[in-house]
RNA sequence: GUCCCAGUAGCUCAGCGGAAAGAGCGGCUGCCUUCUAAGCAGCGGGUCGCGGGUUCAAAUCCCGCCUGGGACCCCA
């Protein structure tokens, strides 16, 4: 299915008038710039805008205003454009047909969940990998907002024609999981009576001893009578396999999943890290120094060499991760890849970049989103720890607390460089008057009215939408064909938290709507609108809901 | 000390080269005898951290400074 994308239309019109000016000598033959599309702000200028005009002007040595003039007698309006018009200092306005904005509502009804969808991606393999979390705990708030942001961008990826991947790197090699492994079998000894200390770079948490306790209660004590290495070994095993348990579980919850989890130590296995390796080896970017093996950075520009391989013969995580973009370039031919990490890792940005760079792959294939920290507040009051356990306040906790949708819709809502504050009480005391439940509430108005028509026996099937002509029946309209124009954008910002503010002025568009115009008539003169009006109502609810599972915010049809 | 991110309405944040600065929350005023008032309409609220510069045009780009957060391990 094709979607004509306005910015593309509008873009290639320019462009055509442009060359056909050219052709008549109305303008210099410079290379044009880049067609920049925008909206305008005030509904006064059009649905869309251009400033090549001004852009064109220095080097057409040409008045703004004149260019402008000059390019729109080439553009007349048509079908799709009402009109087109220059406007001081130098813009060309668009105005979208309201007889088009009719027909769009058949369209959107026609591709329903379908709507958005485009096929700019053209199938380009892309993986989206996000989480990552150590699995040496419970995932914490500050992970959700990768998780979420991540999840949505892969949604929205997918939709404009993208074949996503959207993964997680578990990493189960080591010094912090030798210290996870460690600390379990203490805690595990610990609840049998044993009297084994957790090891000094071990893991604190409560949930320690409850998993230690757990493995006791279950397995019993006969990992004790095993050499303490292969019990450490063992215990660790299971209980790796319990935290990746809890971690998808708990990113369920927001409706976070992986198509792969891809496991560090397989790089390992599969020979793949030796041959990554190899590679930095050959193209000159290694050196040993002081036992230890680097990747030779500096070489490149970056400020300091990097370790690979300590001088105890173990390799660091840059290491492992060398070996996993050569996996991800390399071996399995992804052609971009997405990663979101965490603030704390921004300093590993450079040397990422600088390292695909030395495997022989175009660095810019490579994306790195870095997404900055939460802090929780409960009104004025910052939320640190959990009340309950001691300890930083879980996904679990807050999801429990707050509610799914909330959460995403929070999370998604703020643009991941920002630091954010996440008011709990905001998102839940005061539910009534949060944005989420604003466009939800929208979505089971729709719903309802949809229901009504339906009792009422009304086949609106062959309804008229170009009597569609009310001020505020267009605007609606307006905003609903902007979803692919949204998700374009998004596949080239990679920045989803735009997705929200949509969401929420197409709810605002829908509820001007309601109280503008009045749907299910019980008059009979009326019923020609009415139906009109029910084709808008139900492509209404088709745009919102589609917005709504873009973001995995759930699309409820009563409230 | 070096690097990254942020500083926009009372609060939380959008906008990131274009035409008179936006939203939600909070405050104030109106609007329910027909489809959900979890709604709508309106009012009030801003030296876009500060100072320079580039540009026809700067909240937006560049430089310097201030404030807050983060990163600078043979941790991950």
């Amino acid at each position: 299915m094709t979607v004509m994308l306005i910015s593309h239309e509008i873009d290639a019109r320019v462009r055509a008038a442009v060359e056909e000016a050219q052709r008549r000598d109305l303008l210099p033959t410079v290379a044009p710039p880049d067609v920049v599309v925008e909206r305008p702000q005030k509904p006064e200028h059009g649905d869309f805008a251009t400033s090549l005009p001004m852009r064109l002007a220095r080097a057409a040595r040409m008045k703004p205003l004149e260019i402008a003039e000059r390019l729109v007698s080439l553009m007349p309006g048509d079908d799709v454009f009402e009109r087109v018009w220059a406007a001081p200092p130098g813009f060309i306005n668009f105005v979208l047909h309201p007889r088009w904005l009719g027909r769009q509502v058949d369209e959107v009804r026609r591709a329903g969940e379908g709507y958005g969808n485009l096929d700019v991606g053209a199938g380009t393999r892309v993986q989206v990998e996000y989480v990552s979390v150590n699995p040496t705990g419970p995932i914490h708030v500050g992970h959700a907002r990768g998780a979420v942001l991540g999840s949505a961008l892969a949604e929205v990826l997918a939709a404009a024609g993208y074949d996503v991947t959207r993964e997680y790197y578990v990493n189960d090699a080591g010094s912090q999981m030798d210290a996870f492994y460690k600390s379990l079998y203490a805690r595990y000894a610990q609840a049998l009576g044993q009297d084994v200390p957790l090891p000094p770079e071990g893991y604190q948490g409560q949930y320690m001893v409850e998993l230690g306790q757990e493995l006791a209660r279950e397995l019993g004590d006969r990992f004790l009578a095993m050499p303490q290495e292969q019990a450490v070994r063992e215990t660790g095993e299971i209980g790796l396999g319990r935290m990746l348990e809890c971690i998808q579980q708990d990113l369920e919850m927001i409706g976070v999943r992986f198509d792969v989890w891809f496991r560090e130590r397989s790089l390992y296995q599969s020979g793949q890290y030796n041959k990554a390796m190899g590679l930095l080896r050959q193209g000159g970017h290694t050196a040993e120094r002081e036992g230890a093996l680097w990747f030779t950075s500096t070489a490149l520009g970056e400020d300091k060499d990097n370790v690979l391989v300590r001088s105890s013969g173990l390799p660091t995580y840059f290491a492992s991760d060398v070996a996993y973009h050569y996996n991800k370039f390399v071996e399995r031919g992804l052609q971009r890849v997405i990663n979101l990490w965490g603030a704390d890792h921004q300093g590993h940005v450079p040397r990422m970049k600088a390292v695909v760079g030395a495997l022989g792959i175009d660095p810019s294939r490579l994306h790195i989103i870095i997404v900055q920290m939460v802090s929780l507040r409960r009104g004025d009051e910052v939320v640190k720890v959990s009340k309950r356990t001691g300890e930083l306040i879980t996904l679990r906790e807050l999801v429990e607390e707050v509610g799914p949708d909330a959460c995403r819709f929070f999370f998604l809502a703020r643009s991941p460089e920002s630091q954010m504050d996440f008011d709990m009480e905001l998102a839940t005391k005061q539910s009534a008057d949060n944005p989420v439940y604003y466009v939800q509430y929208a979505h089971a108005r729709i719903a309802g009215i949809l229901r009504l028509a339906r009792e009422r026996g009304i086949d609106w099937s062959d309804g008229d939408v170009s009597l569609l002509a009310h001020e505020a029946e267009l605007a609606l309209v307006r905003k609903m064909v902007l979803l692919p124009e949204l998700v374009e954008s998004i596949t080239r910002t990679l920045e989803p938290h735009s997705l929200p503010h949509y969401a929420l002025e197409l709810a605002t568009a829908f509820h001007w709507f309601y109280q503008q115009c009045r749907v299910v008539s019980s008059v009979p003169e009326d019923a020609a609108i009415t139906k009109a009006r029910l084709k808008l109502t139900e492509g209404a609810r088709v745009v919102l809901a589609r917005t709504l599972h873009l973001m995995g915010v759930n699309a409820p049809d009563r409230m």
